[in-house]
DNA sequence: ATGCCTAATGCAATTAGA
């Protein structure tokens, strides 16, 4: 079983590459952020027509998130992050796929820091940590895929001291992160690849993809039950070079089949 | 410190992204 997120950067304007993307990867389950369309505008029909059903909380110019599954419906748990009523930003959605429960989510950029933009993301990050707490300790496998716009490390960015003033990289929200991960999830490209250099996003700006200067900020984080089923992990960063194309590439896990009830000892 | 580029909105220029 594959499982992708994607920050598409619009849904819309990004549909051809989406639809390309889709095709060549065929992924069972599929986390979209930014769509940046209005509830009405997400193109359900496109994506039904390649064999997928989606459910997804959009809204007008920006956000939005999206969970599509391959011949199977999405099961919507959450449309939302529990914890702040008056949080109006289409940030997180959260569904059931053939037994794995998944939250796709993206996260609050936080620049320019300090400010209200930056205190928002933090507020944020501690509302995921409630809501991790109760899905790492099911027995069910659980994945957290998405934008988190959190540079984890220093060996997740191309020149770590150009980005200390940035709230992706900022010592708050890393340390957020950190705490995060010490609930018990596995980071699936650092368990596959360990020290390795992996990028998911390269900016538009000066070349940034020709130079490989890239930030790892797209995670895919597994509870206990997911990670002992985790097989492979990636980025299809070619499609970051790809004719009208976001500026993050699609990142996915393997997963190996469940174990039939009963065979376990 | 800012622009570099891109998308959405909506038709010019603004807002936001990271």
């Amino acid at each position: 079983m594959k499982i992708a997120t994607y920050n598409a950067n619009g849904v819309n304007g990004r549909l051809p590459v989406l639809l390309r993307w889709l095709e060549e990867a065929r992924p069972d389950v599929l986390c979209l952020q930014e769509l940046k369309a209005p509830q009405d505008k997400f193109p359900k029909t496109a994506l039904a027509d390649l064999g997928y059903y989606a459910v997804w909380q959009g809204q007008a110019r920006w956000n939005g998130v999206a969970i599509l599954a391959r011949g199977h419906r999405p099961e919507e748990t959450q449309r939302s992050l529990p914890g702040d009523p008056e949080d109006v930003q289409s940030r997180y959605i959260e569904a059931a796929v053939r037994g794995i429960l998944i939250g796709g989510l993206y996260l609050p950029n936080g620049n320019p820091k300090p400010g209200p933009k930056f205190d928002y993301k933090l507020g944020w990050i501690e509302r995921l940590i409630d809501r991790a707490a109760t899905l790492v300790a099911l027995d069910a496998p659980v994945i957290l895929a998405g934008d988190f716009n959190i540079i984890p490390t220093d060996a997740d960015v191309y020149k770590p001291e150009r980005w200390l003033k940035d709230a992706l990289f900022a010592p708050e929200a890393r340390a957020a992160y950190a705490r995060l991960l010490d609930q018990g999830w596995t980071d699936a490209i650092r368990a596959i690849h360990g020290g390795d250099t992996v990028y998911t996003f390269w900016d538009y700006f000066r070349d940034a993809y020709a130079r490989n200067a890239g930030l790892r900020i797209d995670h895919i984080l597994l509870n206990p039950a997911a990670a002992a089923r985790l097989t492979g992990s990636g980025v299809d960063r070619h499609v970051r070079g790809w004719e009208k194309t976001s500026d993050h590439a699609p990142v996915w896990i393997t997963l190996s089949d469940a174990k039939r009830r009963g065979a376990e000892r």
